[in-house]
DNA sequence: ATCAACCGTTCCGTTTACGGAACGATCGGA
DNA sequence: TCCGATCGTTCCGTAAACGGAACGGTTGAT
């Protein structure tokens, strides 16, 4: 590793971040595929990338640091988005598991002044249901299904859902989320937060 | 610039690739912006990132080049996703710059085998348009509309979403997004990208 | 008015990612 | 069986990203 020096913490402020492994840095893995799966060499991807080969072999070995730079002419000669090399790498700091049933990640929080909203994808397996307690006062959540059929809602007044469909509720009693029929229920969730905690 | 050797073309193979505007790199704003949003210091950041305020202010300036190890730390302490930082950066060599009307904001990536999708979350004020040119053969867009009343798709076949509406297209033709109606367009978009298309 | 604390930038020596040029290995065609 | 072409890795000098320390500017408490 690199600049991992032991900080003696003179930690004016902040408790310091956490730990957070360094992860989400199978990079070069990812690129490798991406240019054996086109049937080029690596020579050949070095060309078009206009980047040495030297680069490219310590990139996709793992033993360079690689530069924005870098990794955006390789992704352009890829013909990839640049965030495709980083892929699921995504491993957020807030990535929230909640419950076994449902498989929910964070996407992503957006913070518009006195709302928060939070972002999710959401895939409930088929068959199973999953129940949720009451959020705070004035939350809603809203649910876009993409495949699959979805109930959920407030316990006692259940919201269905096939693909293409928008449901919303009040969240501040106790909601569930259930995959009906034979299919999985791929969907995306949004939750506003009113008048959020900070941070 | 840095690397832009004015490269005598030995060109054994490929044609070398496009250009390619260097672009995609606001990141140095888009930090910042996070940064404030978040009310901590230039020199707070650097604390909890574990990188020297040089670095960051060069980061965030636009004079400095990173390496991917330090965008990861900024991400981590920022707690968002690394691609997060990139955002809108997914100006793709399919050269796809959405321009001035249209605000979008890249939320996700997924790499899902041979496939890569791209969630976004897109405003479009009211009464404004835009037209985006072809992407790659087989690419389609998928747009979730939350609130307004959003007119997508082909330029020669438009598709016509409200609230909790969905509509997909390929988008190998050029396309447009047009905001109807007095209110602003909130849209979740989903480009899916299929993986293999070599030369 | 003074001063300590902090801000963001700039300077500087060290570390390291960079491209080019080697290297041995592998593969086809003469 | 050569042998030229290309493969991916390694070596090397250069360019630049790095962290630390200084800088001047601003703020708030004494």
């Amino acid at each position: 590793m690199h600049h991992n020096r032991v900080e003696p913490q003179p930690t004016t402020t902040g408790p310091a971040p956490p730990a957070l492994a360094a992860g989400s840095a199978d990079v070069g893995p990812r690129v490798r595929a991406l240019r054996e799966e086109r049937g080029i060499s690596l020579s050949e991807l070095a060309r078009r990338a206009s980047v040495g080969k030297a680069t490219l072999s310590g990139l996709e070995t793992g033993t360079r640091n690689p530069t924005l730079e870098t990794l955006q002419a390789v992704a352009a000669a890829l013909a990839v988005p640049l965030t495709a090399l980083l892929g699921g790498a995504a491993a957020v700091a807030t990535g929230a598991l909640r419950g076994t049933a449902v498989d929910i990640a964070l996407l992503r929080v957006f913070d518009d002044g006195p709302v928060t909203y939070e972002l999710y994808r959401m895939r409930v397996p088929a068959g199973l249901s999953q129940t949720s307690p009451a959020h705070h006062a004035g939350v809603s959540e809203h649910v876009t299904v993409f495949a699959g059929h979805l109930r959920t809602g407030p316990l006692d007044h259940p919201l269905l859902a096939g693909p293409g469909e928008y449901v919303e509720w009040r969240a501040d009693v106790p909601h569930g989320y259930a995959a009906l029929g034979g299919t999985d229920v791929l969907a995306g969730l949004l939750i506003r937060y009113p008048r959020p905690a900070p941070r």
